[in-house]
DNA sequence: ATGTTTATTATGTCTACACATAAGGAGTCG
DNA sequence: CGACTCCTTATGTGTAGACATAATAAACAT
């Protein structure tokens, strides 16, 4: 081996030996030391690449235990939620928001429930519409607890979209994010082009900042939309 | 600080400082010499600190040009792909399969364009169902190219789903996911508890080796099924 | 036989140092 | 002014060596 080997190249032929070669699943790999003596390599390298294909899914690593081809590989998606505008804007198309409505309310039983809000709690109710092209792209049916955030109440969102407010003001946050296929409701058909009761591909993400709850989203999303990622 | 500083907690503090101290979107942080002098670690512990919280999407890094935290952080969501089989038995639930129909077809073209196949290909097409604790969870509708994978047609897959004999057989692929809504087929009411037209959750998978198309699947889920992660 | 302690071992992580590499910026030259 | 070269700098990656930790396996006691 004439070049420099680079953790990237020991993990690349670790993975073909994982894949193509003779480390089928379930075979239980050399020890890490044995390993960097056969490639050449310092420990400290071999750890690195063995750490590393085994966040990619192939390796399952335990102390003692040693190193062990997982039996079936974990296969994650990893979806990167895009801002709306970016996401429509990569196409090339042209971004408009707009706000359809506005409510300062208490917040409703299932509200509370689903997010842990006290009694009383009064949040921000946004209907918002972006669009590609002058087509409605997406509805965003979006809470904002204004309890936990009383900036939300000065705010008009007429001009910008909550979550470009909201990003910009809570720095972190622990998000729940769901998937799921819903039926076209009154709202839905009014702004988007659905007929009542169609499925309508959702996106629901709740968020809390230090246990407080932030806001829960829900973007109804238009016609044939799917979500695709490739790896 | 009396205990040993380990990665993670510099990792905590830089996450902190991001999200809750000084470091806003935009900053430009010290070097990660300075850095170093500053948590007291050495520079290996700094970096590898640094690239994980880079990794999490907080931190973008350029060599020379440094380490900036990032606009918007990319709020990524990862989505571990389980086999069914694995889904269903962490819920405590009991995993059954069966098998509903299988043929062997020349690829309709509808097909053959979407994954490309070339004229005449031979495919084995499997209608199956994933039951937890008796109830019908999933709908497998999965095409498999018998031109790359003439062992397909030998398996009768009466036992085991055709997922689990894949995974062992082809051994590594290039993949691309989407997640949409559809509406329900005559098929899906037929095995899931849906009505015609209701709203379903769908995967849909296909997946490629070494340029040849090897498999395309699509999951129809059970009613309110949601696909869910947190982070 | 069964439960508990102890030794062993593979991975996990830290340190200090070195060289590689990419990219911004200064300086040079047409 | 613009294009080029070279230097500087921050991150990227490599080495060897050490100690920490978790989990298995063996030895021991009940």
């Amino acid at each position: 081996m004439t070049e420099t080997t680079t953790f990237r190249e020991v993990m690349a032929e670790i993975v073909q030996r994982i894949t193509e070669g003779p480390w089928g699943p379930g075979t239980l790999l050399p020890g890490e030391v044995e390993l960097a003596e056969e490639f050449g390599c310092s420990r400290t390298t071999m750890n690195r690449a063995l750490r590393e294909v085994s966040e990619l899914g192939f390796l399952d690593r335990k102390r003692k235990a040693g190193t062990r081809v997982r039996m079936a590989p974990i296969r994650q998606a990893r979806f990167e939620m895009p801002v709306v505008r970016a996401e429509i804007e990569k196409t090339g198309a042209v971004y408009r928001y707009a706000l359809v409505s506005r409510e300062v309310v208490a917040a409703p039983d299932w509200l509370r429930a689903r997010m842990g809000l006290k009694a009383r709690a009064r949040v921000v109710h946004l209907l918002c519409l972006h669009f590609s092209d002058g087509v409605a792209f997406q509805l965003e049916d979006r809470w904002i607890n204004a309890s936990a955030l009383p900036q939300a109440l000065e705010q008009d969102f007429s001009e910008a979209g909550p979550n470009e407010w909201l990003v910009a003001t809570v720095p972190f946050s622990e998000v729940e994010i769901s998937f799921l296929a819903a039926a076209a409701d009154a709202v839905m058909v009014q702004h988007l082009d659905h007929a009542l009761g169609d499925p309508v591909f959702c996106v629901e993400r709740a968020t809390w900042w230090q246990n407080a709850a932030v806001t829960l989203v829900t973007l109804a999303h238009r016609r044939d939309y799917r979500m695709t990622t490739r790896y």
